[in-house]
DNA sequence: GTATGACCATTTGAATGATTATGGTCACAT
DNA sequence: ATGTGACCATAATCATTCAAATGGTCATAC
């Protein structure tokens, strides 16, 4: 009996689980084509096939809609670059995470986004929503790894930790955004980019290549941040 | 007789001349304080002391006498990015090239907001100085200096020419536009991050450091640069 | 208990027009 | 000849209005 009630809701909250998703991959082609201020709730409904109300039944208000997608889009490409790494041959190293992390930003336009600030996609949840919230954490998290690189002998150790942040921060951002500032005859396909830009940083930072041992270190790094924004994404989710 | 009519000719040009760099020396505080939009004909002529005729004595409307300021301001500025190079022990390198251009665009509001090409500051120039005409100028002169480079064994030849030319860009670009994504406990100060950008480029594309003759030869690509410019703002400057 | 969509209080933004500001000219003064 | 500033046509700006749109709620249907 109780077994049976406690599967009912099992299933009853895979159903709601499922209408959410369907919910927010509305929602990310809306922000995609319209930006979020031209984006309505009416639209988002519409274009999920629920009602307005049911939106409300998932979420308190359109902000913390996107919040949740945005940090869903996080969560799935943070994993794509995890496997994309592991599938490499030369494994966890400063150069793959680069390279995938910038394929990821130049492919997916969500991830750019909140990379670069774009308040013509994200309208008014650059001041909300990543107001040092989000991005405070993802430099953080750099400022981790890297530290824990220098630890290892594998980077630099003669200039200061937070100036490597920086000179990382930097060449990512502008291999981000060079495609803007460049005619035509210069541009490169993103593969190429992400490839140019990992070596850059390479070459600027680091020291020698990590070893099993160093990579399976680094590997619990990523997996610690990404579990923390799952569980941070599953109680917002939750409540309410 | 001819003669001193001559050289009354000669004073009046100066004069002439020296009214002309008062303008655009209001134009540049006005602009860099308000903007290419908020500021008007009127403000400048009050600021400079002359009366607002007396400015399209000069040039031919508000936009040619804006970009002949941002074409001063470029001249002044990379003969200054030369003089600095020509003091370091090093001389002419990739290296000294980028630390001094940066920190010229670091310092000087204006270069910054060409090469970023700032819309808050220069309004609609984005769109009609900028466009191509200057810009396209800027990275062919990159590709140049690279190319002579390259020839001479200098940097890398692994990688094609447009593709280094993308990468240099994008880590200047980069080094420009870092601190707007970084929290105020990465910061660093401008010469620090000149170093860094330069340290970042020498480093990724740099094989050897030139010789003398070598610098002899990249000197004198950058004076002709320079003396281009120069003539070109004076024959814009003398009609009309 | 769950989902819906009609409904409502606010907000948005297009339309209007009155007013000011601005770029550029030119008759006149020096 | 040179420089000026009043002057003008036009453009930008602002206040106001008001209908349409929007975020969020809740009585009702299932």
């Amino acid at each position: 009996m109780t077994e049976k009630y406690g599967e009912g809701q099992e299933v009853e909250q895979d159903k709601q689980q499922s209408r959410a998703n369907r919910i927010l991959d509305a929602a990310s082609e809306l922000l995609q084509r319209w930006g979020y201020k031209k984006t309505t709730v009416d639209d988002i409904a519409r274009q999920a096939g629920v009602a307005k109300g049911t939106i409300y039944l998932h979420w308190k208000n359109k902000e913390e809609l996107f919040t949740a997608l945005l940090l869903r889009e996080k969560i799935v490409e943070a994993q794509k670059v995890q496997q994309a790494m592991e599938a490499e041959p030369e494994g966890v190293t400063l150069y793959n995470m680069i390279k995938h992390s910038m394929l990821s930003a130049l492919r997916n336009n969500l991830t750019r986004a909140v990379m670069l600030r774009d308040s013509d996609m994200l309208g008014d949840l650059v001041h909300t929503y990543l107001k040092e919230e989000d991005f405070k954490q993802l430099i953080d998290g750099f400022y981790a790894y890297l530290s824990y690189l220098q630890q290892q002998g594998l980077i630099r150790s003669d200039i200061p930790l937070k100036t490597l942040v920086h000179m990382l921060e930097a060449m990512c951002i502008g291999f981000l955004m060079v495609d803007q500032f460049l005619p035509e005859d210069y541009q490169l396909p993103i593969e190429q980019r992400a490839t140019m830009a990992a070596e850059s940083v390479s070459r600027t930072l680091e020291l020698r290549k990590p070893d099993a041992h160093d990579q399976q270190e680094a590997k619990q790094l990523f997996d610690a941040m990404i579990t923390s924004a799952q569980t941070y994404l599953e109680k917002e989710t939750k409540d309410h």
